[in-house]
DNA sequence: ATGCAACCTCAAGTCGACTTGAGGTCAAGG
DNA sequence: CCTTGACCTCAAGTCGACTTGAGGTTGCAT
């Protein structure tokens, strides 16, 4: 596969392939004169580097946890710990779903007379006030505006 | 409160909170002499916008979905939208979650091998080929590495 | 009244993750 | 054989979200 076939069967810009190649996140198995040349598992990693953006992992950490043919690293306790993180994670997203699926909901004239979202608001008073001190997922980057 | 207040108690850096406030995220209610004096109010309105980041919102995203003052835009159209699009997250993030858990756990000599691993693999290849084509939660930024 | 730590502003710098552009090479179709 | 368009490299630019620093002002304890 060339570059061009990755760039059509995953959405994925050549110049976001080239990138993740250089920082070692996956490989190219050869070159038809300058041209590089992908394996078809090269979709799979990438998706998986998606997945791994999209839950919040910065590319190093990525690296991290993955070799750039697509398989876990063996070292469990990190595994381990970045699944603690998602679990975190999830648990925030959750909270502010239910939020804000419950102001799009709610009737109440003003959304402080309700008394789901001032439950919303003190749990994320008391629980997170405090931004994540120690290794949880990382923050998210700039808007793709097309 | 004044700024060095409303440090103490959540953490977050001076510099940030001026920050969110040029950019409209919350209001500084009055000043004595040259310092911003603060409501309590702004320890929960930080929060929300803490979780609105942690669920990979962009400032100007958070701005569209609260008010300066905390409570949530009547717009439900946009509201349900966000909450739809935190399902989605939780979902992928649940899925990397899982694999990630049992490569930690799975005592298969190469993880190749291993079928649950191989599941999430198809599952991303299949599911989340196509990058996040249309407003879905953003991507996180960098790591704060102190 | 005086000092000075802590606040202020505003411009510039940083960081991760890419994108863009200039300039060059080459595989493949005509 | 000769285009030519798609690919290549490498440097520089961009974007969001902050941080840092220089230079200035001031609430408040002594």
């Amino acid at each position: 596969m060339d570059i061009t076939e990755v760039v059509q069967r995953t959405g994925i810009p050549a110049s976001k392939i080239r990138y993740y190649e250089e920082k070692q996140l996956i490989r190219s198995t050869g070159r038809r004169g300058l041209h590089r040349v992908f394996e078809p598992a090269v979709l799979e990693q990438l998706a998986l580097i998606g997945l791994g953006r999209a839950a919040g992992f910065t590319l190093d950490e990525i690296a991290q946890m993955f070799t750039p043919d697509g398989r876990p690293r063996i070292d469990r306790r990190l595994l381990e710990a970045k699944a603690r993180e998602l679990d975190d994670t999830i648990a925030k997203l959750t909270k502010m779903r239910n939020g804000l699926r419950h102001a799009a909901a709610c009737r109440a004239p003003s959304h402080m007379e309700c008394p789901s979202f001032r439950r919303l608001l003190r749990a994320v008073a008391s629980g997170s006030l405090r931004p994540d001190e120690r290794g949880s997922a990382r923050r998210r980057d700039r808007v793709r505006k097309r």
